[in-house]
DNA sequence: TTGTCGAACCAAAGCGCTTTGGAAGATGCT
DNA sequence: AGCATCTTCCAAAGCGCTTTGGTTCGACAA
């Protein structure tokens, strides 16, 4: 059933039912009526392709997706989905997901713009100076950045949570419990949320005047044995750290491994703070000991950059809005007193 | 930079271009040479919708994503999707995500049949008498299930992995080391790879005489908590199992835990098999005892999946091959001979 | 020389929608 | 009655491609 049939059968032209099915006004209303009725009944779609050689409009938004044997998409990108769906399913968006070499994202982001199947994506895992935020900027390709830059001369839209001001907190709070050598499990540092995260722990312990040490930080891919073996690392060297403070659960996980495998009881010897995305399938207070942790859900985020995407589309949204959220502290088993 | 200007700047009618750029033969060679030499040049990209809505070809493959608060997409997805892009990557292949209620993915289905935005469809997590399969061979849209179905009356085409052909071989080994009492963690019942996985570990027991008794066999959505639980309710009853096979790390993170807490060690106490589906961030040799494992590469599956739907849509491959894949058993330090 | 045939190219008709630029008829105002 | 003004609808022109159904021209055979 196409537009011409359906015309046909109402004997309307097609112009008039387009418009009666897309709300304009130069329709009476009883004709609106019957033609949405008939629509309905027939069960008319538009062909989105026809729709959007006409338009230029997609209905869909996109995410260029690294892969590639040296590249792992992690599981918070699958959570974020979730969130993503949460909200598009409801809009009947559709995402569309285009490979990338991670070595040249540049060409695929241009083929994206150039072939105007979306009508915007979404970035994740900025860096500071991220090409790619320039590049949409230049293509004009609508965009939401899921987190932040850094060092752009222009403003950008993004959705970011308060990393630095989450780590500040953990730190401080670890402080108060008398810890100065806080050692830092981090994600990879070319990446602005671990440099964020890494600046709040160092402010928190700056204030009490015990800087971080750089001996004192890894940074690695996320993964439970780097986690596993950041912690031998960091527990093997001399004044080694009575707390630990990780940039996930998967490097928790590998934290508390290395911790129980040299013997050393978490809150009693190390406490520790993780920062929890929020899985359903691993819980920070299901851990051995329930893990203190720095909590903001992915999920969320992802309906969120859903939604705005949505509304930039539509207009309704200003192109450089950007967004932070606060993250809670949540305090567990997983910390305690320094001993000394 | 459109076929017209193109054409215009070749002196060329845009049959010829569009013949030539396509591999037709009526172009004599020099011509087609300086076509392909100019679009290249100018960079010259077919726009998709324009193709697809005179071809009615979309060179994009889908899925449709079950989201909604009560559904957990899994890391294993994230996986899947990796292997999925490293192929479409190399072939500028798409792949678009349909978000759908879980209720009624029917309409989402039958949604994405009429727009015809995609020329296939991968169908994961299939059950028994999966009615997406039967809609979509009705509907007549081009797929492939990753996982089996059962007791459809029609050839589908699928990839799967040998579930009952792994856990028989779990199982097997375990019998041999002497256990008769094992415990079954499995996934969701309604998965069709559960039940195949129970069927495999229920013959292996069988062949000692020793049936599957249901008391030891949980099926959970495999998160590390609904390990724990399952574990903790087999250990506790009278006759525990000496033995436990989870469907999942995840599963088997919790049955760890469960155990450690219990006070019972492995392999000494209770051996322990899972089945592995290769993630990158969290690897059985890595636990604090090297977890014996039934490994699979989910991520190979989803290269696959992409490579045969991509020769489905060219029609190089029939609409019901069907493929198994062997699995192993990796023997690492979780399993010990029975005590009794 | 004429007729046939293949090679190489082209004009134009879609594909299914949106949107521009009217047109017809009803209504209001003087 | 005459004219302007809405309201409501329509024909047709795109959007950028593919494909059908030619046409033209040179080569070759008779």
């Amino acid at each position: 059933m196409n537009l011409k049939q359906l015309a046909h059968m109402l004997a309307l032209s097609q112009t008039t039912v387009s418009r009666a099915l897309n709300g304009y006004p130069e329709v009476s209303e009883e004709t609106r009526r019957r033609v949405v009725d008939a629509a309905k009944r027939h069960g008319y779609r538009p062909n989105p392709s026809a729709r959007r050689l006409a338009t230029g409009k997609a209905g869909m938004i996109g995410y260029v997706m690294p892969t590639g044997s040296s590249v792992n998409l992690d599981p918070h990108f699958v959570e974020f989905l979730s969130g993503l769906g949460d909200y598009a399913r409801e809009h009947e968006l559709d995402l569309v997901l285009s490979p990338t070499d991670a070595e040249d994202e540049e060409t695929t982001y241009r083929r994206v713009a150039a072939n105007k199947q979306v009508d915007a994506v979404y970035v994740s895992s900025p860096r500071p100076q991220d090409r790619r935020i320039r590049l949409l900027q230049q293509l004009g390709l609508a965009y939401i950045v899921h987190g932040r830059s850094e060092g752009l001369d222009f403003p950008y839209p993004f959705l970011d949570i308060d990393n630095e001001g989450a780590f500040h907190d953990a730190g401080r709070l670890l402080t108060q419990l008398g810890h100065r050598r806080i050692g830092l499990i981090n994600g990879e540092i070319t990446q602005t949320f671990a440099i964020f995260r890494e600046r709040g722990l160092a402010r928190a312990l700056e204030a009490v005047g015990h800087p971080l040490q750089a001996r004192r930080v890894r940074s690695v891919v996320m993964t439970e044995e780097n986690g596993y073996r950041a912690t031998l690392s960091l527990m093997d060297q001399s004044e080694s750290p009575t707390a630990l403070v990780c940039s996930s659960l998967m490097l928790a996980l590998g934290a508390m491994r290395a911790l129980s495998e040299r013997g050393l009881s978490v809150p009693t010897d190390v406490s520790v703070i993780a920062h929890d995305d929020v899985f359903p399938w691993l819980k920070p207070e299901n851990f051995a000991v329930p893990l203190s942790t720095t909590r903001s859900s992915i999920r969320a985020a992802g309906a969120r950059i859903a939604e705005r995407l949505a509304w930039r589309i539509s207009g309704a949204e200003s192109a450089e809005k950007q967004e932070i959220w606060p993250v809670d502290l949540v305090v567990r088993g997983s910390i305690a007193a320094a001993k000394d």
